[in-house]
DNA sequence: GAAGAAATTATACGGTTGCATAATTACGCG
DNA sequence: CGCGTAATTATGCAACCGTATAATTTCTTC
């Protein structure tokens, strides 16, 4: 980086190769906030919500406590942000699953995908566990409780609509509603019990009982044994 | 603090009557257990798991912070037998719901009772998720919720099972288990929806999205509406 | 290369927490 | 009635929590 010169070759070189005793490196915002808050997340999965004080979050991302507050105007805030993270990547996660081929396969897909790892996962659960019981008290919280869940449930909603249409079965508004709000309910109560009771269920267990519960709610066959006529 | 009196007139007087400076009254082993753990139930209902602290539980219990040590070997064995209790009183409440009519009926009435208040309740959602997030990390905490999962998944397979072959429908072990698990995640997402955000849905929503998401994994009309045949 | 701003560390503080221990108090029993 | 024991309170302690603030270190810019 810096040629300079041979003798006192030491002096133009850059600190941080040779120099061990450097006490820190800055880093971007962004990196900065993304360590604290997977930091935090890493925590409350594994020890629960009190195992994650700001000094272990400060540890986990590699920094002393004070930063926290630099990046964070409290702890509780730190807090709101790794919610919004977590319940943002869990959802885009599963959404991507989805694929594009056609309304039938993607709704198939989508199901399946929320029903098996890595979307079911205990950490997963004891994260989201966590910061439900936070979600009562803090309204900031709740509003991204809220987002989250309708986000969640519209998406559902949309593909369910579209492979109805898709079959010919096209339904209206507020029955469209109501078998996204069953069938949400359906795939978060096994995601749960998924990720609470790992030991539980076999393999593909959940994701079929998921698959042919949905099509029984909406009355369109989802699994694959469906599509072989049998007359 | 005792005037140590004029004319003996208190004598023979029975102190819990007439002198308010008792300091306390001894109570039964038994009724001291049950008011600190209502205490933490209450505490953790409303003010979330950090906001049950041994003096803040002792207060609502109306004893000193050191009782609860002489009761309880630990915060966390109080902690565990509230939780043991608020689930043991959620399953009992509902089972109760059920009745002793029809096989039909007390299907019916089980996955009603369990769709709406006082079942439903932001409080016992806000508990129910406080203590999962302690679940994964206490094994004893774990089998408690084990064994509740269990129970509460059970009692349902049976209704199902009897109201299946009441009406000539019967079903073997597995399929009996696999229909239970579907319509027990059923009932625990619309459950946990109904109590996370209470002001989503409608009253009865919850109810009657239950019964036709339930008639319809288990092919058996549940519904009121459905007991009059239209054609 | 010096200077200034920003990132990061270091240190300190008041409050709270769970727990332990000693001092009181109530109550059953002779 | 008095005495002993167990229930209950009172007090104290060490650790930890979140936050505030001052002191350093790094990096950019001229």
């Amino acid at each position: 980086m810096q040629p300079y010169n041979f003798f006192f070759c030491h002096l133009g070189v850059p600190r941080d190769v040779l120099d061990q005793s450097r006490k820190f490196k800055r880093e971007s915002a962004q990196s900065r906030r993304e360590a604290l808050v997977q930091g935090t997340l890493e925590l409350i999965a594994e020890l629960g919500i009190s195992g994650a004080t700001v000094r272990e979050i400060a540890a986990r991302a590699g920094v002393t406590q004070g930063l926290i507050r630099h990046y964070f105007s409290s702890k509780d805030e730190l807090i709101q942000a790794a919610y919004e993270h977590h319940m943002n990547r869990l959802t885009d996660q599963t959404a991507a699953f989805a694929g594009d081929g056609s309304a039938v396969s993607r709704l198939r897909n989508f199901v399946e995908a929320s029903l098996r790892p890595p979307i079911v996962d205990p950490g997963a659960v004891a994260l989201w566990a966590g910061f439900l019981n936070k979600v009562q008290h803090d309204p900031k919280m709740q509003h991204v409780h809220r987002r989250t869940y309708a986000y969640f449930r519209d998406h559902l909603e949309t593909l369910i609509v579209a492979a109805l249409h898709e079959v010919g079965q096209p339904v209206d508004d507020g029955e469209g509603q109501r078998l996204a709000i069953a069938c949400n309910a359906l795939i978060d109560g096994l995601w749960l019990e998924g990720g609470a009771l790992p030991d539980a269920f076999g393999e593909g267990q959940l994701a079929q009982i998921g698959l042919t519960s949905v099509s029984a709610i909406i009355g369109l066959e989802l699994t694959n044994k469906g599509e072989q006529p049998c007359g």
